[in-house]
DNA sequence: CCATAATGAGACATGAGTGTCTCACACCCT
DNA sequence: AGGGTGTGAGACACTCATGTCTCATTATGG
């Protein structure tokens, strides 16, 4: 119902705009204006403008294609067949992956439709919590919503680590997952000394 | 050295005004303009520029006025004389209670003098972190610049969340705290059963 | 009470970015 | 080759915020 594919040329060229937008986007920051996605693109600004007709709108179809991004892949990683804790880390690394191209949006507060966000993005999320505290394996001390926000908090930083290349993904996936499951405390603080440790 | 008090009169007023620019930034997010700000503090636009000759040098005004106001309070906060846990929770406090008031300076990426902010707030965190691991309450198993990262993120959102008042301060600050240091695994994840768990 | 300093109101210049429009040119398909 | 379509280049209008300046008015303080 979306309007039918106007025609394959135009798809591919608003396709090719789109992904320099976030090229451009991801290194410029939030000053890269229109002209430098337009150059980043190697159309005119005219033509930018034939495509996307306002900064605006650039913007939300980079978020919509951010936004499509990250549920294919949180729809494909089979975070309810595997354990709480391994969704876990499967989402740190998918979001992790999209976000590195859309980081952009987060410091812009692009969000043009909430309720498709939360459906693709938060419902399955919340479904691992949900879960993961119900199995025991997450607290149920801190009122899930906050657990859920500082999550996302610990991600955005993530992203925006990964973003300036301070640190590598893999890296920062793994430090994510794991401080977050496990916090900042040694692996096995109560059992002193010849604990193993490999 | 820099330059003696013009008047005590000035200065009231210049207090006053940077006490107005941090409320309206705060509320009104970093679209606010210098007009925002006049209106704000009382004062005509003109007289705002007499005071702080261009909005750059607002922030930096603000920015110095936050980056002291979070040294006093991390110097009072004796760190040095109580256990790491302890003093990562007072960091915490002192740092959500100072960044209400400056929370738009982190999106506006305001950082006039970084190595003073090092001094001040990174080289006593940094301390508390690497007595932790030293001491073997906090893990190893992470680079410490990296634990350090992902320890100001957790910080960053949540002076958003206390900014935005979707959560309190000290409800924020605990479970800021108990995340970083103890993840979001149950406090006895590994003892299955009968371990006595008040 | 008066001279001086600070302020308010508002006009003004500037700069940057957005969005519109036109026209000539190039490309592609038949 | 020819006609339609898309495109590039650039002029243009508009908005908005910044920063400057002037001048009349007000407050201050000696």
């Amino acid at each position: 119902m979306t309007a039918a594919t106007a025609s394959p040329r135009y798809d591919r060229t608003a396709a090719a705009i789109l992904d320099a937008a976030a090229r451009v986007l991801a290194d410029r920051g939030a000053s890269a204006n229109m002209a430098d996605v337009a150059a980043a693109s190697g159309v005119s600004r005219a033509t930018l403008y034939r495509y996307y007709p306002s900064r605006e709108a650039l913007l939300v179809a980079l978020a919509t294609q951010a936004l499509t991004d990250a549920g294919s892949r949180i729809a494909d990683a089979g975070l309810e067949r595997c354990p709480v804790p391994e969704a876990i880390e499967r989402i740190v690394r998918a979001l992790l992956a999209v976000g590195d191209r859309y980081a952009v949006l987060l410091s812009e507060q692009v969000d043009p439709d909430p309720a498709e966000a939360e459906r693709v993005v938060g419902a399955p999320l919340r479904a691992i919590f949900a879960r993961g505290i119900d199995q025991g394996v997450l607290r149920d001390d801190l009122p899930s919503e906050v657990l859920f926000e500082l999550f996302g908090g610990l991600l955005a930083t993530a992203v925006k680590l990964v973003g300036e290349r301070r640190l590598g993904l893999e890296e920062t996936a793994a430090a994510t997952t794991t401080l977050f499951l496990d916090g900042a405390r040694p692996p096995q603080p109560s059992r002193v000394g010849t604990d193993g440790q490999s």
